[in-house]
RNA sequence: GCCCAGAUAGCUCAGUCGGUAGAGCAGAGGAUUGAAAAUCCUCGUGUCGGUGGUUCGAUUCCGCCUCUGGGCA
C-alpha cells in the first residue's frame, strides 16, 4: 500500500498559547475538514475559562470533536482518546473530509501514531491499596516492592516517581504480568492516514511567556475563579481528578479553600502554564516529520496551505 | 534630623569564628505506554551595595557614603 493511497490527515501541534487554535480555525475556512480536540483538558464539560477553550459562539462557527465529552468528575486516558479519535477520524473521512486534530497533549498524539500496548485500564481499588501503603511505607518502599516483581520497570523509574512506580506495580496486580512484559508484545501500529505534521510555535520562549501571563490575567477578568468555584461547590470533586490537577484549575482551587493568596495563585499559575509550555516544546524537538510554523508568521495561514498542496493532493 | 536593622544568584533568604559562598522558588535542558495541563530527573560564579582602612589576605572586622525598611522626633 503506498503511502499516497491514504487518506489525509492534518496535525496542528504546539505549546498553549501558540495560536495553534487560530490556524486550525483558518485551515477550516479554507479546506473541506472537521476539527478534532486533542486536549486532555478540553474533554471536560464546565471547564471553559481556563482551558482556554474556543468560546460557544466559535464553536458554532468551528465545531470541534472531542470536546465535552467528560464531567470533571470522571476519569479520561489517552487510551480512551485513541478509541476516541480514531472513529472519530473514520467518520470524518467517510464523509469527505479531512480530519485536522488540534491540541497540545502530545502523549495522545504518541498513542495515536503509535499504538499503545494492551494494558489495563486504572483500576481504582488497587491504586488506593497502593497509595495507602505508600503513605505508611513511603514511596521508595513501594519501588522495592515493584522491584521483587518487575525489576526491569524498577530500574528504569525513579523510586521518588510514585505515579508511574503505582502504575507499574498496579499493571502488575492486575494482570500477573510485567509491564515490560506486556510491551514485549505490543505491535507497533501505523495509522491508516497519510499525516502532515505542523507544530507552531514563537520564535522566541519569552515571547511564548508574555502571551501566557496575558492570557492568564485575561481568564481571570473572564470570571476563572467564578468558574472554579462553581467546581469548587460541587462537593463531589477533589483535588485530586485529573481534571482539577490542570494548570490554573489546581492553583485557583487552592486559593480558594485558603491555601494560596490571591496573588499567589496568579504567580503559581502563571508559573505552572509556563512550564506546561516547556514540556510541550522539549516533545516537540524530537519529534519526527514535523513542519514547524512560527506564530508571529503573518503568512502563517498561506505558508501551511502551501505545504499541505507539497504534501498531499487536495480538492 | 537622630537611633536601630538590613543591602549576598532573576526573587526570598542562609552563610562565611577573615582564606572570594549555597538553599528554596524562578529559569534552562531532558524523560514520558490508560492521571500526561500528570509525574519525575539534571543544571547554581554571583563587582557578597559603594568606598577607604586594618590584614599576607576583607563579602566577613572598623570608618565614611548611598539606598531600603522600622522606630523616635
Amino acid at each position: 500500500m503506498s503511502q499516497s493511497s491514504l487518506p489525509p490527515a492534518i496535525f496542528i501541534m504546539g505549546p498553549t498559547a501558540s495560536g495553534k487554535t487560530a490556524l486550525a480555525c483558518a485551515l477550516y475556512d479554507e479546506l473541506p475538514c472537521e476539527l478534532i480536540s486533542v486536549d486532555s483538558a478540553l474533554v471536560y464539560k464546565d471547564m471553559n475559562i481556563g482551558t482556554a477553550k474556543p468560546t460557544t459562539e466559535e464553536l458554532a462557527q468551528y465545531p470541534h470533536h472531542l470536546i465535552d465529552i467528560r464531567d470533571p468528575s470522571e476519569p479520561y486516558s489517552a487510551a480512551d482518546f485513541r478509541e476516541d479519535v480514531l472513529r472519530v477520524m473514520a467518520e470524518v473521512t467517510a464523509r469527505g473530509n479531512i480530519p485536522v486534530l488540534v491540541g497540545g497533549t502530545m502523549l495522545y498524539f504518541k498513542f495515536l501514531l503509535e499504538g499503545a500496548a494492551d494494558l489495563p485500564e486504572a483500576d481504582e481499588a488497587i491504586r488506593k491499596q497502593i497509595e495507602d501503603e505508600a503513605r505508611e511505607k513511603g514511596w521508595p518502599a513501594i519501588h522495592e516492592k515493584l522491584a521483587q516483581v518487575d525489576p526491569e520497570s524498577a530500574a528504569r523509574l525513579n523510586p521518588n516517581d510514585p505515579q508511574r512506580v503505582q502504575r507499574a506495580l498496579e499493571v502488575y496486580l492486575v494482570t500477573g504480568k510485567t509491564l515490560t512484559e506486556h510491551w514485549a508484545q505490543q505491535q507497533q501500529k501505523s495509522i491508516p492516514y497519510h499525516v502532515v505534521q505542523f507544530a507552531i510555535c514563537p520564535k522566541e520562549r519569552k515571547t511564548l511567556h508574555e502571551r501566557i501571563e496575558i492570557r492568564f490575567e485575561q481568564m481571570l477578568k473572564e470570571g476563572f475563579v467564578e468558574e472554579v468555584r462553581a467546581l469548587y461547590q460541587r462537593g463531589d470533586l477533589h483535588e485530586n481528578l485529573p481534571a482539577i490537577r490542570a494548570v490554573g484549575y489546581r492553583q485557583v482551587w487552592e486559593h480558594l479553600n485558603g491555601q494560596l493568596s490571591y496573588d499567589e495563585m496568579i504567580f503559581k499559575g502563571v508559573v505552572a502554564t509556563r512550564q506546561l509550555a516547556k514540556r510541550q516544546v522539549t516533545w516537540l524537538r524530537s519529534w519526527k516529520d514535523l513542519h514547524w510554523l512560527e506564530s508571529e508568521d503573518p503568512k502563517l495561514v498561506e505558508t501551511a496551505l502551501s505545504i499541505l498542496k507539497s504534501e498531499v493532493s487536495l480538492p
